[in-house]
DNA sequence: AAACCATTGTGAGATATATCCCGTATAATC
DNA sequence: GATTATACGGGATATATCTCACAATGGTTT
């Protein structure tokens, strides 16, 4: 990873949020802002670790994990351009990054300081009340998981994987995972084993054809189906 | 349930983020926001139905679900005295409750009404950012659960919500359950007769006392270890 | 090209827990 | 107080999925 540029005020990606700032403000930003960019697999930062940045995705997908029961990795989600990391820091006494990230496409991201991005939320109601919004289609995403998680068998929880990617992550038809079949399975709370044969299943039905890591949906019904019914 | 009061300016339970208002944005609270009393078992709001209003809780507990698979109920959380449900509606175009929200004690519950809720966010940055802060609060629980609940067996499941009653909902230690063991069982995501025979199960290790609905944590260094281990 | 490591496919046995069952106990309603 | 509905306890069977083991493949580095 290595540095590039510090201009938010010509930023060409702002998010909404950032829109709704005074150029003033922007100022502000670009004060505490810089921009790093990340290969594929390159940790962007690590559950734990002291955090006095937020940040921000300007391109790529990174996937946010966390250790679990016997240290088990558990992957939360798939973030992508567009979405702030990090802002549970803000609240916390205790400054520590509540799960890691992780570049699984090369990524660029804003390092935006905390303090700085605190005070711009104090200062400014309207630039909280669009960081609020960003939150919560977050915390939807997070309730639908963890019902879907819960009461559903492995065909349910991977079909909605599957759409989970298709409709909200790469928002592509045959789309690339970019993820192993381990990472899959850290994302459903199942075994590697249990994810091949899952999607070796899936293909054999003809619902899902497979390429290497390029995965396409033939029978979304039949998926959307699988997803509701178990 | 019956209305109150109407006075938000003298209420003696303003919560942190209300703390942070002037007087006139406290009687600007005050316009849009009534006071209702409800029993035990009394649904306060339904998944699905328009809302315009946030609530807040200003006395008693409260359980959120959700329906999942199959119309099977799915508790997310409990809620109590402090806790602003429903700020997602804030968001959405459409104001649509994502989760259901019925009283299990008596409850004091305040209906503030959506539009003036967003304009104190907007006008005031301070309270926004106290928000956000209770905002997650609530996340990192969610991230809890969903990694507690893939991951873990049942026994790690069950000592968790065990722990999560005692710790955080009701921080005390013989406490009263207020719930039966079907609802326990739409916590963990499992059937009603699982909860039954795991929760004997503990009792006859020694690890808790039941006697109805109250419940007694003998062995907590136990019951902390099952939650880790599984 | 060879050697290496990470990733994957697949089989067989072990196991946790869901489901179905019915009898009982408790709570709610008239 | 009688009746009804809801909550609870516990046994037997079925099944989804984990685990372990080993082979095969792919990608990367020297």
């Amino acid at each position: 990873m290595n540095s590039v540029e510090r201009s938010c005020t010509d930023c060409n990606l702002k998010s909404n949020a950032v829109a709704v700032l005074s150029d003033k403000e922007l100022g502000m930003l670009e004060e505490g802002c810089s921009k790093l960019t990340f290969k594929k697999g390159e940790l962007i930062f690590k559950e734990g670790a002291p955090a006095s940045y937020i940040t921000f995705i300007r391109d790529g997908f990174v996937k946010l994990s966390k250790k679990g029961v016997g240290n088990r990795d558990f992957i939360l989600s798939i973030s992508k351009k567009g979405a702030y990391l990090g802002i549970q820091n803000l609240n916390r006494k205790s400054h520590e990054n509540y799960f890691s990230a992780t570049a699984i496409t090369n990524s660029e991201i804003c390092f935006i300081n905390i303090g700085c991005f605190g005070k711009l939320l104090q200062r400014n109601g309207a630039f909280a009340t669009e960081v609020i919004s960003t939150i919560f289609d977050d915390e939807m995403h997070y309730f639908d998981r963890l019902v879907n998680n819960v009461q559903q068998h492995l065909h349910g929880r991977l079909a909605n994987t599957l759409l989970y990617f298709r409709n909200d992550v790469y928002i592509e038809n045959p789309f690339n995972l970019n993820l192993t079949k381990t990472e899959v399975a850290s994302l459903i709370g199942t075994s590697r084993e249990s994810v091949s044969r899952l999607l070796k299943e899936f293909q054999d039905t003809g619902i899902i054809a497979m390429e290497r890591k390029k995965i396409t949906i033939l029978d979304e019904e039949k998926l959307e189906e699988i997803k509701l019914k178990g």
